[in-house]
DNA sequence: GCGTTGAAGTTGACAATGACAACATCAATC
DNA sequence: GATTGATGTTGTCATTGTCAACTTCAACGC
């Protein structure tokens, strides 16, 4: 029973961190809270985590992770649905994951999450055949339900009409076509 | 010349605090900084912002207006360039704008400044005749020119070419339908 | 067995911040 | 010419992220 040593604290603190991140957002996240929350000292996170910005990169990776899983075994405007609604059912993770605040130069472990992501996207368009450019659609496509997501997430797209009804439609008024060249 | 008594101090305060956010982003700004750089003690803001988030609100609403400027006089296409445009020129004041730390129905001058935006989007697109439901229309559009400046600024798109052409690529592979009635 | 060692946790500090309370200044008004 | 209320200031506090120094304990060599 003696557990100075915790055995797996990193674990741990990727749990209790990513509750207070669920709960209450991104800006209340305390390190030491979550230390508290794994029954550690303040101190604790430290032989885990180089500093705050560490542990937020892990648990965007994390999220990144999760967003890949959602999106598994589908395609097309099925995948760009649950897209937005991996976002709205976790807001506060999503938001970290595009908060920005990460570079993805300083967190190589986050870049490689966030571009297996944007890989499998990429490649469920060159799947389909009546695209033209696959890598310009892929981007269109991840901007358009991202900035639906966003958007939706902040409040700004009044939604009076049922919501998953409203993604449906936004996501069904948009075309891909070949990519025009010049003006 | 004495001067204890500012005259404009809440748009010296805006001013100090927009540098700061535009220099150094959200996570840095500190109210007192703020303060310092506008000659005042670090508990003057407190007399025109009730915290810090108000005065967050209060860029953030400036960066609407901001927006609304630079979308001014263009459609379409334009329009979306210009939308991107302006999030790569001011990319802390953009995510600050759509951080989602900042609640709408908390801050009201913020929300209208928000809806006068995403009115004259709308206007926009209603003034387009081929377009069969321009509220859709301009929520897809806004969603599809809003994601891909996050993801640009996130450094999520691989820009490998020219990023205007990337972009006016993106945008332009996009085709707004008339949007479809059940499956 | 037994001492060593190094990773994992702890205690104790420190400067900085957002926020509150109490006080100071000063322009306008009666 | 006193009052007053908005605007600024000084002083304080709890909390936080982070650094430094100390402790625990399991694994290993001998």
């Amino acid at each position: 029973m003696s557990t100075y040593h915790h055995g797996d604290l990193r674990s741990a603190l990727l749990h209790s961190a990513g509750e207070l991140l669920e709960e209450q957002g991104l800006e209340s996240l305390r390190l030491r809270e979550a230390a508290r929350r794994a029954g550690v000292s303040h101190n604790a996170p430290y032989r885990h985590f180089s500093d705050r910005d560490a542990l937020l990169a892990a648990l965007a990776a994390e999220g990144f992770g999760m967003l890949a899983g959602a999106l598994e075994n589908r395609a097309g405007r099925e995948m760009g649905e649950a897209y937005v609604r991996f976002a709205l059912e976790h807001p506060n993770r999503f938001r970290l994951m595009f908060s920005g605040r990460l570079q993805l130069d300083r967190h190589p472990a986050l870049a490689s999450a966030a571009g297996a992501t944007y890989e499998a996207l990429i490649a469920a368009f060159r799947a389909q055949r009546d695209i033209a450019d696959p890598e310009t659609a892929a981007a269109a496509a991840w901007s358009l339900v991202h900035g639906l997501a966003q958007l939706l997430l902040d409040g700004h797209l009044a939604s009076a009409k049922d919501r998953n009804a409203f993604v449906r439609e936004v996501i069904g008024t948009v075309r891909f076509a070949a990519a025009q060249r010049s003006a």
